[in-house]
DNA sequence: GCCCGATTCAAACGCTCGTTTGAATCATCG
DNA sequence: CGATGATTCAAACGAGCGTTTGAATCGGGC
């Protein structure tokens, strides 16, 4: 055993060629977005990339380590500059609460510049990242929930003050509720499809669809709390 | 091969043993929900259910067939449900359109006795068909597809009468946004926790989550259509 | 009591998977 | 130039997969 090989976990080098690594997390951020995780085989993974089949586990460690790779890339700077957006709206509005339309523009317009960008991966990994959501491997769950908890947590209480009339709880599932829209929106094409009306396929893409979904979701985090309002009715009795 | 095998894809006979079926579709109903379809191998499956391996391929078919049977068992007749619900909401109106509230909760309420009743799938079944939503596998979509087609395309005809400010399109992709959140809520328990706040367990479940997520969706679809509000502003100019 | 189709069973088939190995190659620097 | 460590490579490992096979077993009708 005369090299040093890497233990498995540890990155080599930085030293390490940029070219190689660059061609697997490209093809692997494409096939996983079209293929899920679990139907992507590292051996049409590293086929696409033209690399050998082991430069994964040299250079990530194992496939698992790839995918969070393949994530971290875009949803680090993505939520990065949603918090930036909230924090210059922060600053901006003083004392007043930040109104809840300029809430969801900062949540909303990050993912839309993403979706723009075919260059680095665009819708593609958007989609990719709405079926991350609801995927049920834990080492998915934990890395989603450690990504969006900070941003997750300086929204809400934005949000708080925006929407005094909601309680921390109520505010709570109405986020769910955007975040689940959002997320299914944005893992669309083919979903689309249900709804069985062809869309005009590309014009009418990326940002006027979020401009139809924010005042959606405008409007239902500014419904009246549920306590506020009747039960939901038993069709029966008229 | 003295044996009348069956061809692969017809189903035997309906004498079949019933317990054999049903052990093996309560067992899939729940690993799939638990890992998802590809992480479930048809080895633990018939473990689970104390049946032969080869019983799956004999009495299903293949695994994706069992995966069918499963989704169908429990998505037919909860869609005819809604249907029906739908159709007595219409006879009841007379003339009138059907109030939004209404068509929602003609929506909603197939889903919360389903996931009330524990006895048969409960919140296990709605977690593996909001999970099936997000799913890229083709068999999955096409399924789906047909089996959403027609209650989806009755609603919307309703929900054009009580939203006449909406074109078809608008709300087509209201519609969308509708699903998006019922699913990925209706998948949720474990995704809860992105948003890191621990929401009371039990008595919090279901019936109030439901009762939470109606007022949201109705009160985004009733917000005012994309062209009469201003444009999506970007964060920067006030 | 025997037959025959339906069902169960243990075993195997053929394949693909993620990972590991150890040697070959490459690049850098003394 | 020779040494050293990073990188690439072909090959194999061991395991698990969905499916198929053909014989064993079961159970009702003649």
């Amino acid at each position: 055993m005369p090299s040093p090989r890497p233990a498995r976990k540890a990155a080599p080098l930085d030293t390490a060629s940029p070219d190689t690594k660059s061609r697997i997390i490209d093809a692997a951020e494409h096939l996983f977005m079209e293929h899920g995780f679990e139907a992507t085989s590292l051996r049409s993974l590293t086929a696409a990339a033209s690399v050998n089949l082991a430069a994964v586990n040299y250079h990530f460690g194992s496939k698992e380590e790839l995918f969070q790779s393949v994530l971290t890339r875009r949803l680090d700077p993505m939520n990065q500059e949603r918090i930036g957006l909230l924090e210059r709206l922060e600053r901006e509005a003083g004392e007043k609460p930040v109104s809840c339309e300029k809430l969801i523009s900062a949540m909303l317009i990050p993912a839309l510049r993403l979706a723009r960008d075919e260059k680095r991966g665009g819708k593609n990994f958007l989609r990719l990242l709405g079926r991350a959501y609801a995927d049920p491997a834990p080492f998915i769950r934990h890395f989603l929930s450690e990504n969006y908890a900070e941003m997750i947590g300086r929204f809400k209480d934005a949000f708080l003050l925006a929407l005094p009339h909601l309680t921390r709880q109520e505010l709570t599932w109405r986020l769910h509720f955007v975040m689940g829209a959002l997320s299914y929106t944005v893992s669309g094409t083919d979903a689309l499809k249900l709804l069985q009306q062809a869309m005009p396929n590309d014009r009418e893409n990326d940002e006027l669809l979020i401009q139809r979904l924010a005042p959606f979701l405008v409007a239902g985090l500014k419904a009246p709390a549920v306590g506020d309002t009747k039960k939901l009715e038993l069709v029966s009795g008229d």
